[in-house]
DNA sequence: TCTGGCATACTTGGATCCAAATTAGCCGAT
DNA sequence: ATCGGCTAATTTGGATCCAAGTATGCCAGA
């Protein structure tokens, strides 16, 4: 999707970023070369130079003699990468509001109109355990914000704002708080009052609202991991009020 | 300086990364793997993990079968990497404004009292057109900068801002520039202002001040840029006014 | 039984080798 | 003389092989 097909290493890289991305690799699991290597049924050669990528991108952790790693991030980590990605997210609104074509106004709208419906079937159905429902509305989340970036006509910004975004998925933690309908609801109006400031040419109201989406999405995500841990934490302890 | 130099292809890709951003190999210089290996003495392996490396940093691109060169940066890519760093600059100082040491304004004292020294001696000595003295007014400028990364304790912004740093380096468009005294004043004067604000802790001050010192050094940039390019193209049509 | 040291197995790093793709050069045809 | 196609040389991509470093496990000693 992004780009280089044609070796046999980037497919790799693309097909292990997707898998970490999606939590299919979850953070902390080594990574062996030779074990990549049959899974993909190619030498070990394209493999370490997939991971060489990997690593520059800063998705796995590289330990000269000792291998690789799919990296861990903290929870210090987590708030630095929601606090860059609101500057960048800003950056972008801004610059999307200033750019945006009549095209570009409709591809927002139609990316709206979808999120919102997804959100719609997830809190309506009260199924918000599906998994793969809940998939499709992270998927219909980005597509937004990369109609934004688009638009933004700025390959820096869509660049390292996609890396930030990255950065905390692949925690696997939106499935954990998935039972929140309060991300889902503030999400879905966030989204519709950064497309009515960007649709009324306004940057400056555009940009502040951009960043406090983000800036809220980061909050809410810290507070979900830590309800997650409080209920996980207790088990080294098995004296617990109600089974 | 970064981090791992256990293995050879870490080594090689940092040198790489240092020759590219001096200016040492020039944008638009195709590299081949064997005259690298033989440079570094060592085989291909090493060489081509190192360009992985710096493809996936952006330093340098890569056609598949076809092999790779030193990225040539358009006169739009420069623009946007000063926008995303001045953007990063000023998280990185409101951050540094919030957690400064006292030992880290120390340092960010000793660090202005260098650079401004070295900005007396380009100015004073009117040997502007030294390079050497050049490339260590911009290592102190960096030197500056770096104490901020360092105090804001964000390994991320620091990461991202020293790569858009990098971006618009290696272009050696500095070294044509060197006449210009105004780039060497102003930059001293916003140092020691972004410097005071720090030292008051006024973060909000401190950071639009670093925006605005990140964007005038991309105005002057790209006037030294036109002036270099209005220098040279009339070499196509040789009647001159003046000879 | 627990700890320290040593030998072995495993994994990664680097070198060499082979195949595929691209580029350059050459020849013939129009 | 120029354009098109073909062959050969160069270069990259991938596989295999060897060396070096790390981790595991065993055994001896306290």
């Amino acid at each position: 999707m992004d780009a280089a097909a044609g070796t046999k290493a980037d497919e790799i890289a693309l097909a292990l970023e997707e898998a970490i991305v999606s939590g299919d690799l979850t953070p902390g699991l080594v990574l062996r070369q030779e074990q990549l290597s049959e899974r993909f049924g190619v030498s070990r050669t394209p493999i370490r130079e997939a991971l060489r990528r990997l690593a520059a991108l800063g998705l796995v952790s590289f330990v000269p003699n000792r291998g690789v790693r799919v990296r861990t991030i903290s929870r210090d980590e987590l708030r630095e990468a929601f606090v860059v990605r609101a500057e960048l997210e800003s950056l972008a609104t801004e610059l999307a509001t200033l750019r945006m074509t009549a095209e570009d106004l409709a591809a927002l709208e139609a990316a709206e109109r979808c999120f919102s419906e997804l959100t719609l079937r997830i809190r309506g159905g009260g199924s918000a355990n599906d998994r793969g429902l809940v998939g499709e509305w992270v998927r219909a989340n980005h597509a937004f914000h990369d109609v934004i970036y688009s638009a933004a006509a700025a390959p820096l910004v869509e660049r390292l704002a996609k890396g930030a975004r990255r950065t905390f998925l692949g925690q696997a933690v939106w499935a954990a708080g998935t039972e929140i309908d309060e991300l889902y609801e503030r999400n879905d109006l966030q989204h519709r009052a950064i497309q009515a400031a960007i649709a009324a040419r306004n940057p400056q109201g555009a940009r502040v609202m951009a960043r406090e989406h983000v800036l809220a999405s980061g909050r809410l995500l810290e507070a979900i991991l830590d309800q997650v841990e409080a209920r996980s934490r207790p088990r080294r302890r098995p004296r617990r009020s109600a089974a």
